[in-house]
DNA sequence: CGGTTTTGACCTGCGC
DNA sequence: GCGCAGGTCAAAACCG
């Protein structure tokens, strides 16, 4: 699949872009750290272990030239030694155009690739040296046969030579883009934290004192400017991994147990908030389905049923049992304007290996809630929200919603048939981008997951460095957004025209593929998008039967 | 019998 | 301080 190979780099900057500080500054004499992820680097590595320096070459025209003329000879005299020794030797400008003709150019030139095949494999680079000189005319091999030897490696050496240089001019063009890169998405971050600072000070106030709230971009960049970086890192893969257990929302215990571990060259202020962020970030999936529960791939386990407020169906909370400690909850509420559709709530990452059926979902939640908060953290970053959300949409057909607002951070994924907008209260300071589609099934409703999954993960990859580009290129993103919009009206189109289900997904998942790979934009979508003024949970306000306790 | 579900009690945060 | 609502605990019941 595209998302395994080729697209590595692409899709994957900011773990490469965060990690990079130390290697870029250091690159390239710091090329065996295993930081820098080009597929060509290890040849890099070893080709400049064994020609740096190049100059090397510089020591040949004194074995060439026994007169003791140390003027360099160049490549193109070297068929000079298939003519009679009585030919004229080149002059002093080490152009021999008198005596070279096009047919001992192209002579030479075979020459030197069948010499370039042989002498390969006599791995003359390592043997001769500057040192090696006085013994290689001291060792009885006659003069002709040690020329064209020389000959050889000169040739082997240019050759290689030009390699390197072209690789080297490769990588340092993306050297350049990295570092375009990784430093716009430090300048993000530095405006998202001085723009979260003021709604992170309310939260402290619960607890979280020991967060450093007034921290200014210059002090972050004393520290190597590896906040960033740490921060997203956490927010990713490590988050999945070494998110403890007992991360309850309400009890609060968590939150004063997980912090001395935290690496004391990060500020605080980044690890403790977005973990904490983290674990109250929710991802709510929304889906018609008759069965009580949506096929997510984990096993649950119910701990509670409680009435919620304005809703005549009870809410079901269900805990992974897949693994003792795991902290991962969801909850399971039917809507109470349509019984039809049932609304998920995920919450945590999961703390064990998951089974692949179970993986799109994670990739789902642990994505979403990604993206969501580093979304969330500006009210001004249309940019990031906008891009999420047209990246997901294509392949769901239906509608993501974004929630600022909600006690917890949430994003709301509808993939109820939704034609109206208006059709279910929202709240306020959401972003809805409503999608035609067929309503999906319950068992479509099983594969959503999947579908939900792929597109999140993409997004989750490509995302930093989308949003880097969007900062340096505003000119790109029209033209993306012609390639954007043209692959949700292909996923639209196809999953609208095709009366088979199963077809119009394959269809949404080719365009996923697609999409990631012509790198989706951040644009507006055919569809557009609207703000509406609702509160997130699908609850009925007026609806306000007080049904705690009726359990 | 072990795992899961049910459900009343309890805890916590928040608004008034 | 009080009540409300959301969330969790844990014992009992249930199930395969």
């Amino acid at each position: 699949m595209a998302k395994a190979s080729g697209l590595s780099i692409d899709l994957d900057p900011i773990s490469f872009s965060f990690h990079s500080p130390t290697v870029l500054n250091s690159f390239p004499e710091d090329t065996t750290s295993d930081r820098i992820m080009f597929p060509t680097t290890p040849c890099l590595t070893n080709t400049l272990a064994t020609m740096s320096p190049p100059p090397a070459v510089d020591q040949f025209p004194v074995k060439l030239n026994p007169s003791g003329d140390n003027k360099r000879r160049v490549v193109g005299e070297r068929d000079f030694f298939a003519e009679k020794n009585d030919r004229k030797l080149v002059d002093d400008d080490g152009v021999d155009s008198m005596h070279t003709s096009d047919a001992d150019i192209k002579g030479s030139a075979d020459r030197t690739d069948l010499e370039l095949n042989v002498d390969i494999g006599l791995n003359l680079l390592t043997t001769n040296t500057s040192s090696d000189q006085s013994m290689v005319d001291n060792n009885g091999i006659s003069p002709g046969m040690e020329d064209k030897k020389a000959n050889s490696e000169v040739a082997v050496l240019q050759v290689k030579l030009k390699q390197v240089k072209a690789e080297n001019k490769r990588l340092r063009e993306m050297l350049i883009q990295v570092t375009k890169n990784y430093n716009a998405i430090k300048m993000h971050m530095g405006s998202l934290m001085q723009h979260r600072g003021g709604k992170v000070e309310k939260a402290e106030e619960e607890g979280e004192d020991r967060m450093i709230v007034d921290e200014k971009p210059e002090q972050k960049k004393q520290n190597g400017g590896q906040i960033v970086p740490k921060q997203f890192m956490d927010l990713g893969l490590a988050a999945a991994d070494t998110d403890e257990p007992s991360s309850s929302s309400s009890d609060g215990k968590s939150h004063h147990e997980d912090s001395p571990g935290a690496d004391n060259k990060v500020p605080r202020f980044n690890v403790d908030q977005t973990e904490a962020t983290m674990k109250k970030a929710r991802v709510s999936v929304r889906a018609r389905s008759e069965a009580p529960m949506i096929t997510d791939g984990c096993q649950w386990r119910k701990y509670g049923q409680k009435m919620a407020k304005g809703n005549p169906c009870p809410r079901a909370y269900y805990r992974c049992t897949m693994a003792t400690g795991c902290p991962v909850r969801k909850q399971v509420q039917r809507c109470a304007e349509d019984r039809t559709i049932l609304i998920t709530t995920y919450e945590g990452n999961h703390n064990h290996p998951l089974p692949p059926a179970a993986m799109a979902m994670v990739s789902t939640t642990s994505s979403a809630a990604r993206m969501l908060l580093s979304g969330s953290m500006s009210s001004s970053d249309g940019l990031m929200n906008s891009n999420f959300l047209t990246t997901l949409l294509p392949c769901s057909s239906s509608m993501a919603t974004i929630s600022a607002s909600a006690p917890f951070p949430t994003i709301t994924l509808d993939l109820t048939q939704a034609p109206n907008p208006s059709q279910f209260p929202r709240p306020s300071g959401q972003v809805q981008v409503p999608f035609s589609s067929n309503s999906p099934t319950a068992s479509a409703t099983a594969l959503l997951p999947q579908i939900f999954g792929q597109a999140l993960n993409n997004q989750s990859k490509f995302s930093g460095l989308q949003m880097s580009q969007d900062l340096e290129q505003p000119q790109l993103q029209q033209g993306q957004e012609n390639t954007l919009a043209d692959t949700v009206n292909a996923a639209t189109a196809a999953i609208a025209a095709d009366p088979s289900f199963t077809a119009a997904l394959a269809a949404a998942i080719t365009s996923i593929i697609g999409s990631s790979q012509s790198h989706p934009s951040n644009g507006h979508n055919s569809n557009g998008m609207n703000l509406t003024n609702s509160n997130g949970n699908a609850t009925n306000p007026s609806n306000s039967d007080d049904n705690v306790g009726q359990r």
